[in-house]
DNA sequence: AATCAATCCTGTTATATATCAATATATATA
DNA sequence: TATATATATTGATATATAACAGGATTGATT
């Protein structure tokens, strides 16, 4: 990892400081921009690796990353994608010295880690930049927690769907988008098999919902789509 | 709900004390336990509702509470069982005004309700409470988020096992436990239905690894069960 | 261009799970 | 006590999903 100077605007003007930071003090953001360091990884390089020590927090400047884990029996989860600006392993940061889950690249990305332990002292002597980190972290939570939840009653044809809509609505805010994982990785983050997704993939095009070119999926019957997400 | 004097030790000696708010010095303590009530709650009666506002932080002190909430489908899913000393409804009260989810005890219960407002404050005047309560949350979710996502790649056996063994090794400590919910609250738990649940308990009976005398289960060969709990 | 490996795709078959049906048992209510 | 109502149970059947097999396509490497 390379201590780097930020190409982007300063941390001011970033989303950094829109969101979490927001309540600390300028004194204290340029302590902490002081503190961080600025990083690149490659699509498919490893940000951050399951069981290894918690160095800080980590912000995802730009860029996709996926969160997995390897659950006891040896097979692979993906249970989320980490899209521009989100703190990146906030969920287990405070209870834990290593991290929970991998973080790999699933775009090229740049990211800052910012120092643990300042982050540590600012949280005992700013009770108000706490609580921002408390919602933030609780929202994190909720909304992961609600997707898993949403995820585990639908059948497949609704998973499909609904990891569609997913990318076209969350992550890039467009009906057509370059999918930036494999037909595996989505069998991976919503628990089903490799030749089913093709097999409903496949079926969508046929029956109209969606197309497929390379890489790109364009959604042409958004009713239809969302229709199956429900019921499917 | 009644506001009463706490019939068990004082606060500072309580579960209440040791956990979350360890960090309060006594004032703090006294101002908080000068601003919580304590009720009970019976088998079956709800303490907090879905999308009904929250009214402040709550602290089961006795009993077993499950926390349900109804999908969109308007199917019950129960997203877990919450046990003395826990902080109920944690997860979510940073980042909404009102309850996600359902809390109704499935055994009686005790509680305490902290007023949200004080407890808001603490959190901005005392740094170290607000990083315990970060810690607290965190593994609270971390621990729901580790469980549902086990239990996603399991199949029905597995899954089965899993909360048998749930209830004797986290809840009761005891590999002989009355079952505090039915098959159907099993069933909506773990993702299944209801006659599977039962199946796959008389399966286990049949095949001598539990014992089952009306609400009563015992786990008679624990090495068999953690096996399907872990490759069934 | 040739080779290899990974991914993608489709059809067939096996297996797991849900659904339906029918009865028994317990629990609440009048 | 009688009656209704929810829960528990078991069997038969339908459906959804996984597993297997074989081929097509893509991408990287030599």
């Amino acid at each position: 990892m390379n201590k780097n100077i930020c190409p982007g605007n300063v941390c001011a003007e970033c989303g950094f400081r829109s969101s979490v930071f927001s309540k600390l003090s300028d004194e204290q953001l340029d302590q902490l921009t002081a503190n961080k360091t600025f990083n690149f990884a490659r699509k498919g390089e490893t940000i951050a690796k399951q069981d290894s020590p918690i160095k800080g927090f980590i912000f995802l400047r730009v860029g996709l990353a996926k969160l997995t884990r390897v659950n006891p029996d040896g097979r692979e989860q993906i249970i989320g994608i980490a899209t521009p600006n989100d703190f990146v392993g906030l969920l287990s940061i405070f209870s834990s010295k290593s991290y929970q889950y991998n973080i790999i690249a699933i775009e090229d990305c740049e990211y800052c880690c910012v120092d643990y332990n300042l982050v540590m002292n600012l949280i005992s002597t700013n009770g108000d930049f706490a609580k921002t980190l408390l919602e933030k972290i609780s929202q994190v939570s909720d909304l992961m927690m609600g997707t898993r939840l949403d995820l585990e009653l639908r059948q497949l044809r609704g998973r499909v769907a609904f990891i569609i809509c997913y990318f076209a609505n969350e992550v890039y805010k467009s009906p057509k988008f370059n999918l930036p994982i494999s037909r595996r990785e989505i069998a991976e983050l919503i628990d089903m098999r490799v030749e089913n997704v093709v097999r409903i993939l496949s079926e969508f095009r046929r029956d109209n919902i969606i197309r497929i070119e390379g890489t790109t999926i364009e959604i042409v019957d958004p009713d239809k789509l969302r229709w199956i997400k429900m019921h499917g």
